[in-house]
RNA sequence: GGAGGCGUAGCUCAGUUGGUUAGAGUAUCGGCUUGUCACGCCGAGGGUCGCGGGUUCGAGUCCCGUCGCUUCCGCCA
């Protein structure tokens, strides 16, 4: 386990200046150096890798700090000594007294940290045995399901460790900036009402009362709005959340954890002022952190104060994503009215049925053998589902290239030049059906044709807002549906609500995304009870819904409510980001498998008929 | 709910066209080794080839089903 990198927003004292107990220890394995030669020490951890050789033993010893090699002598220990360390386990504790001796010359090793001493062991006590291991710390080629099987010995890897140690300190970093900032952390309850929007609730029977149920919260959102009716202004917590939906990589499948933060008497941008300096500000702190050694050099990113705002419909046009991964420069345009007037019936007729056509140009893309054409067009329709190859144009030596040039004037190929923002020695690649089917396909060639192509940027943080989300959509049965928050204002408020067409209204409503990871969501609150009837009414939620499910809020709506809103970044996100991950399992300590099952604990499991009894509650036979 | 990948010794893997007793490295155990640092050398034990069924004279290998992990789609206000 090597030393952490110091990093100035890190509150923790650093490594070796712990307050240390002598019955166990005086000084940390990583802490030692040659300015300790001849000092008396005892030291505690565990035995990492051993190395027999017949007289002498060498043990490297690991506690939290570091390794630190310790030798054990025949002529100082006696032959029974000897064979019990050589026949005590590895990864067994030990405690060591001895004497740190600078290493002889030729026999330090530069690659430790402490490699220029070692430990003359005079005494040595086994604390715990270790039985043989189910696999080797050292070996990095071990299963992730075996390794979350012995979760325990899996956090001994120093990279595993590191993470979670970057953890500790993000969240420590951001706690700090709120403090500084004037916020208050507050708690909220783990046990509340279940939730009729939304994603699926966990359920926890009442043994109370018969038949009823508390829900685990998805967000505190409905109590950080009642925390600022109640008047405090700036609320932050460190808040778990859970949802039963199914995971994905970068999506834990119960439970995870959100920067909750919530300001009152604000607009949008005070919202986000505070998030490029908290959010921001952790970035600049640990953005070149590289405790597990994946990072080939300094990071750059988006100077805080300059994120850029991105309408959501301009994202989608522009990148057929709400989370665009502005790494790649490369941009998405319409080029629908081009071919409709084309002589290519295949796109006329896609664009007279209510499709689009959008293209992509990539700058010097006609360097590019013919053989790379065709792998993007097998990869589009293999892996992305395309129907067919997308088309292109290439423009090299003063001549317009590729099966599609034929159906167009050269007017029109150089109006999608222009449109698509290449010049000669570029090429323009043409993708063709009904949105929003098509935007799949289009955000993932997007991020190929730049990777392969030399655009697309490493080694930054690239962030971005997007804003004026939509207040509802068409559900999948043609109802209108909340489409992110149902506790957003519309933006135009009440009159918006009652005049406009629902789909047509945006909200003060914003996601934070970087590198193509949505980190957070917030919005502007409603904080009128009429907006809140009139919103939920559209989605289809009468006011004996809205006063039942939600009488909180509905209620605090009606003693003064002020103006309000916030965003929550997901903790686990963030820390996944600059751990340079994309597996957010890795930044957890005990994290749950894809089918939300803990190996370790062997949760979830039966319980006993006395508890199912008590709970009131009968397993259906399956 | 759907689609793909993976599953052989404690662990990582190899295993030819279906053909004798399923191999290697590592770990474990035993022996040797007083300066290594992924120490080295010699030897031993260790297998229901995920599980079930089928085809075949014969299945780790081919077919069907199933279970587990995982990636993606759906889902995730």
């Amino acid at each position: 386990m090597c030393a952490m990198t110091a990093t100035p927003a890190t509150p923790h004292a650093p490594a070796g200046s712990l307050p240390l107990n002598p019955t166990y220890r005086t000084h940390m394995c990583g802490a030692l150096r040659a300015a300790h030669d001849g000092h008396t020490v005892r030291v505690a951890g565990w035995a990492f890798r051993r190395r027999d050789h017949g007289g002498v033993v060498f043990i490297d010893l690991r506690d939290t700090t570091g390794v630190v090699q310790v030798v054990f002598k025949p002529d100082a220990l006696g032959a029974a000594a000897i064979e019990d360390i050589t026949h005590t386990g590895l990864e067994s504790v030990l405690m060591i007294d001895g004497v740190v001796r600078l290493r002889g010359e030729g026999l330090t090793n530069p690659k430790m940290a402490t490699g220029e001493i070692e430990i003359d062991v005079r005494a040595f006590e086994v604390l715990s045995r270790a039985d043989p291991l189910p696999y080797a710390l050292t070996d990095d080629s071990v299963p992730e399901e075996l390794r979350l099987s012995y979760r325990f010995l899996d956090l001994r890897s120093d990279d595993v460790a590191a993470t979670m140690m970057l953890r500790s300190d993000v969240i420590a970093s951001i706690r700090q900036r709120m403090w500084g900032l004037g916020f208050r952390e507050f708690q909220t309850p783990i046990l509340t009402a279940s939730s009729p929007e939304g994603a699926r609730d966990f359920l926890v029977p009442s043994r109370m009362h018969p038949g009823k149920f508390y829900a685990l919260p998805q967000a505190p959102q409905q109590f950080k709005q009642l925390l600022m009716i109640s008047g405090f202004d700036r609320y932050f917590q460190i808040a778990p959340c859970f949802r039963d939906e199914d995971a994905r990589a970068d999506r834990s499948p119960a439970d995870f954890y959100q920067f909750d933060l919530e300001m009152s008497f604000v607009e949008q941008k005070d919202v986000f002022a505070v998030a490029e300096q908290v959010v921001g500000g952790v970035f600049e702190d640990f953005k070149n952190w590289n405790g597990n050694g994946r990072k080939a050099g300094a990071m750059a990113m988006t100077p805080v104060g300059s994120w850029p705002h991105i309408a959501y419909d301009d994202a989608l046009l522009r990148y057929a994503s709400d989370k665009p991964d502005l790494r790649c420069p490369l941009e998405i345009v319409d080029v629908s009215d081009i071919w409709a007037a084309s002589e290519f019936k295949v796109f006329k007729d896609i664009v007279a049925q209510g499709g689009v056509v959008r293209a992509i140009g990539v700058k010097g893309a006609t360097t590019q053998p013919r053989s790379w054409f065709d792998t993007i067009g097998k990869w589009a329709q293999d892996e992305l589902g395309a129907p067919a190859a997308p088309g292109y144009i290439t423009w090299k030596e003063g001549a317009f290239g590729g099966p599609l040039t034929k159906f167009l004037s050269e007017e029109q190929i150089r109006a999608m030049f222009a449109k698509a923002g290449v010049g000669e020695g570029g090429v323009v690649f043409f993708v063709a059906g009904k949105e929003p089917g098509i935007y799949k396909i289009l955000k993932d060639l997007r991020l190929r044709l730049g990777r392969d192509c030399g655009h697309y940027e490493t080694s930054i943080y690239k962030f971005c807002w997007i804003v004026d989300f939509p207040m509802f959509e068409r559900a999948d049965d043609g109802s209108v549906d909340f489409s992110h928050n149902p506790f957003s204002m519309p933006q135009g408020g009440l009159h918006a609500l009652e005049t406009q067409d629902p789909l047509t209204i945006k909200a003060y409503q914003y996601d934070l995304v970087c590198n193509g990871y949505e980190l957070c969501s917030g919005a502007i609150r409603n904080h009128l009870p009429e907006v809140m009837l009139k919103a939920f009414r559209i989605a289809g939620y009468g006011e004996e819904t809205v006063k039942s499910k939600f009488r909180g809020l509905w209620e605090a709506f009606h003693y003064g409510a002020p103006p309000h809103g916030g965003m929550a970044p997901g903790v686990d996100r963030i820390v996944m980001l600059l751990a340079d991950s994309n597996m957010v399992r890795e930044v957890i300590a005990f994290p749950l498998t894809q089918r939300g099952e803990d190996l370790l604990m062997a949760a979830p499991s039966a319980v006993t008929e006395k508890q199912l009894k008590e709970l009131h509650i009968k397993v259906a036979a399956k």
